[in-house]
DNA sequence: TTTCCCTTGTGAAATATTTCACAAGGGGTG
DNA sequence: CACCCCTTGTGAAATATTTCACAAGGGAAA
């Protein structure tokens, strides 16, 4: 089958997203295009890279139930993965008590690290949190795969080594740094100045 | 002039933060390469994009001291943006006391907003805070432009509408809910299950 | 000065992605 | 059943983006 373009798979992850939250029947490549301001063309173009997989039948329209599990089958959502934070000051603590994080859920949050021992004793947390130089054994040992890279910027880049170092197969950074890992470790950079800026440009592109 | 595509806009966003955290002087294309990832032939037509303006002459390589200005310039980050946070939990007072928001900088945090009243009295934070209800007031007498949205999901989308109705140009989503604003509001949602997915993903493609 | 090496800038080719147009098919209604 | 309306699926056309190849030019060294 001929690969999912890129953007198609950011699409797909937001329909997902949509989906889910959203109640009701079957649903129209018409409805999301009004939700999401993506042509229906290219709705169902993504939807069709699912493998026939899609709705079609019955009633018109794709029915939500079966087009989920379509999607994370094709995207590869179909395991469940461990994730730890790293890093536990007002952001990590923020995301160590998110409740999206559910044990029977997609991801599963098994700890967190600081190099802070004061910290790591004094917050409450559901999930057990350990010193900074635990955090190779703790990531082995529990077969953490994702990390929330939470730490200030001039630690980020020592902090995403040590995590690469460990064995961790994706970060998810927050910090803004431009990290450089050996090695096959996927990063996401989230930076709430870089979407500021993007606003900014949406802004100053629509004046043109 | 040709329009800058929308890759190479994102591309130049990240490369800005880049050079702003690097030290050192001029930078060459291959070292660009070298610390993303991205083919030192984008990188140049990247910056071809900003009008002549990029490096080149007396030594080789770009200067940072003349690029970051010339991004800023053709991306139309000029202007200084006021903007606030919505709903003061977890996330929202960890942003309300984030320490990249200078009074001086390109992004000047001037209010917080909450439902709970309670909160908006006990809260400590260098910018001033107000009950959910003076939303519209605050917002149209300080003309603030850019919203961090950090309400709980159920709440996301009165919120928006809200930020929307008091005439907001922009708002970084934090909940897992797909907005549906009128008019002419940019969004840009940043969810971290998204980012956790986007990295499965990535990791699932390398498996082919 | 001349030569060599390393760089950028850029039109053109190759790819990737989106948009389009329309065939095909279900379901309800008369 | 026959018709109509509304939907999806999809090859092909139109665009957009990336990659490539190479001309051009500065700087250092002999």
């Amino acid at each position: 089958m001929t690969p999912i373009p890129e953007p198609a798979k950011e699409r797909l992850l937001y329909l997902m997203r949509f989906l889910e939250k959203r109640s009701g029947g079957r649903i129209t490549s018409a409805e999301v295009e009004a939700a999401t301001g993506w042509s229906s063309h290219s709705i169902r173009k993504d939807i069709s890279c699912l493998g026939g997989e899609g709705g079609l039948g019955s009633s018109a329209g794709y029915d939500p139930q079966t087009l989920i599990p379509a999607i994370k089958q094709a995207l590869g959502l179909t395991v469940r993965r461990r994730i730890c934070v790293v890093g536990l000051g007002r952001l990590g603590s923020a995301y160590l008590n998110y409740q999206g994080f559910s044990p029977d859920g997609e991801f599963e949050l098994v700890a967190g690290f600081d190099t802070n021992v004061n910290r790591v004793e004094i917050l409450k947390s559901s999930a057990p949190l350990y010193p900074a130089y635990k955090m190779a054994e703790v990531i082995r040992r529990f077969r953490i795969e994702l990390a929330l890279l939470c730490v200030p910027e001039d630690a980020a880049q020592g902090a995403a080594e040590k995590l690469a170092a460990s064995g961790i197969r994706g970060i998810v950074n927050f910090a803004p740094a431009a990290l450089k890992l050996q090695g096959d470790v996927a990063v996401r950079n989230v930076y709430v100045i870089d979407e500021l800026r993007a606003l900014t440009v949406k802004l100053a592109g629509n004046n043109e």
